[in-house]
RNA sequence: GCCGGCGUAGUUCAAUGGUAGAACGGGGGACUCAUAAGCCUCAAAAAAUGGUUCAAUUCCAUUCGUCGGCACCA
């Protein structure tokens, strides 16, 4: 029996185009993926769109378009990510706008209900007529919208359905305690555990129907829907066809020690929340929740449109390349800390570490090889990858990079201590054997490369099998 | 305000109770298999004050600075 992995980015909400932010996210759980495939695991990998609550039903009316035509031009940018960011392409891709996902939804209420874990109350919300939308207490300077302070703000009454966080926390605290390693970084893991020991608040699952339209009906009561939330954290079993496909749910949740990367915004709901959600369906937690930090501006200052310090992936991929987008936010960009990003950066970490570092050392062994060398060299793929694969396994894709790129410099440097381009015109077999070693050494390098430079990694490999030099360098350095 | 983190070369980061390491960037040099790449070499750092100690960048305290969390932001 093989062994299964599950891992899921977050989904984006669809109301902006696709930015930094989200390439990183599903970059790196690409990396992982494919890492674990590579491992001989079976991987379900999961992406996707999420498509519902207010600010879309808002911005749909705003641009004067029917909801579902405005989400779905939006979903087709972010699925274009797969390809544009050379992800696997047996991703998963689920939209909360699928009828199964729906359905999924809808009996994810129910158990939860049956179980008792929701009920209604009235609910009272703080509304500013100004901006036309709800506020909550943080948005509110002496109970005045900061936007609006000429305004008195609204209460509102309206009946919504809840859902008992509060019952789940010494489950959620058990849970942490049980599993140190639940959230990936330690102190991401500390500021939940400490949310959630200050106490927990049951939080409104549904909305109005008769003032917001867009979302998943609430079963059992046509004047209610889902709550944006509720509804999108079921994705992540819902994209494994639960609950109908009960083979495949068991072997990827159950048993595939389920993996959700996301940004740090993202914390409460996916470690928190969504845990207590489960829980309450009576269905099993997650096993990590790994949070990734965010992308800034040079210097650490928040990207901004106005200040133009934006970068888009499309821009990067065009210029660079998708493999010099990827080497970046896995090898130059923080793992779990806030980074900064820039064209410059990337521009310098391209220069330096692809064309120089790798582009270049295999333009150097290659043409020695084809030079030199009388066949291919034959390659027995069974060295001991594990060290390299249990940096992945913990999220370290940074110093997994860093560990190939060390064997880089060490090629570099051994070529030029010992010079075999001049030791094979004086002792050829010598010379031979120094060159097929350093190929030998290069394949190892594409092996591991294999998870963040898909690509590349393939392409070295091809250049070795035939024993050519590239035609053209891999990555030509740009001025 | 409360809680927590951080403050090390130009930049990004590391290690350490006893001469502070790396990468990128900058200066210089010898070579040539290679993408004027690679290699060698040089310059370059511990926010401030006080304490513990034979000895502190490392431990403690205070100040300053900075970042994050403090619930419906999908």
């Amino acid at each position: 029996m093989s062994k299964s992995f599950y891992i899921t980015t977050t989904l984006p909400y669809v109301n902006s185009d696709p930015h930094m932010g989200h390439a990183m996210e599903f970059i790196r759980a690409d990396v992982i993926a494919r890492s674990k495939k590579l491992q001989n695991f079976e991987v379900f990998f999961n992406t996707g769109t999420d498509e519902h609550g207010q600010k879309l039903f808002n911005e749909a009316k705003k641009a004067g378009k029917n909801v579902k035509e405005f989400v779905d031009e939006y979903a087709e940018r972010f699925e274009g990510l797969i390809k544009l960011l050379q992800m696997t392409p047996d991703v998963h891709f689920i939209r909360t706008t699928d009828k199964h996902h729906e359905k999924s939804a809808q009996h994810f209420w129910e158990l939860c209900d049956k179980n008792g874990f929701i009920y209604k109350k009235a609910y009272k919300i703080k509304y500013c007529v100004g901006c036309e939308l709800e506020k909550t207490d943080s948005e509110l300077i002496n109970n005045r919208c900061i936007l609006h302070p000429n305004i008195e703000i609204e209460m509102i009454d309206e009946e919504n359905y809840f859902f008992k966080f509060s019952a789940f926390q010494k489950q959620l605290l058990d849970l942490y305690k049980s599993n140190p390693d639940f959230v990936i970084p330690d102190f991401r893991m500390n500021e939940i555990k400490m949310f959630v020991e200050r106490g927990l608040e049951d939080f409104s699952i549904s909305r109005l129907k008769s003032k917001m339209s867009w979302g998943i009906p609430v079963p059992g009561d046509p004047d209610h829907v889902i709550y944006v939330w509720f509804d999108a954290l079921v994705n992540y079993i819902s994209t494994l066809g639960w609950p109908e496909d009960k083979e495949n749910f068991e072997k990827f949740w159950n048993n595939g020690t389920p993996v959700q990367y996301c940004g740090k915004d993202n914390l409460r709901m996916q470690s928190a929340m969504w845990q207590a959600m489960l829980l309450a369906a009576g269905l099993s937690h997650s096993h990590q929740i790994v949070i990734n930090g965010f992308l800034t501006g040079e210097g650490g200052i928040k990207m901004s449109k106005s200040l133009d310090n934006t970068v888009n992936p499309y821009n990067v991929v065009e210029k660079y390349g998708a493999e010099a987008l990827r080497y970046y936010v896995c090898g130059e960009v923080s793992m779990f800390e806030d980074s900064p990003i820039s064209m410059d950066l990337i521009h310098q970490s391209y220069n330096a570490k692809l064309a120089n570092g790798l582009g270049n050392l295999v333009s150097r062994i290659m043409k020695m090889a084809e030079d030199n060398l009388d066949k291919p060299i034959e390659i027995i793929e069974r060295e001991d990858m594990s060290e390299y694969f249990n940096l992945l396994n913990n999220f370290e894709i940074g110093k997994a990079v860093q560990m190939i790129w060390q064997e880089i410099s060490a090629m570099d440097l051994y070529i030029q201590n010992n010079q075999p381009f001049k030791v094979v015109k004086t002792d050829k077999e010598q010379g031979q054997k120094m060159i097929s070693d350093l190929v030998v050494r290069l394949y190892s390098v594409a092996r591991m490369l294999n998870p963040i430079l898909p690509e590349t990694a393939e392409k070295i490999k091809i250049l070795i099998k035939k024993n050519k030099t590239p035609e053209v360098p891999l990555f030509l350095r740009k001025e």
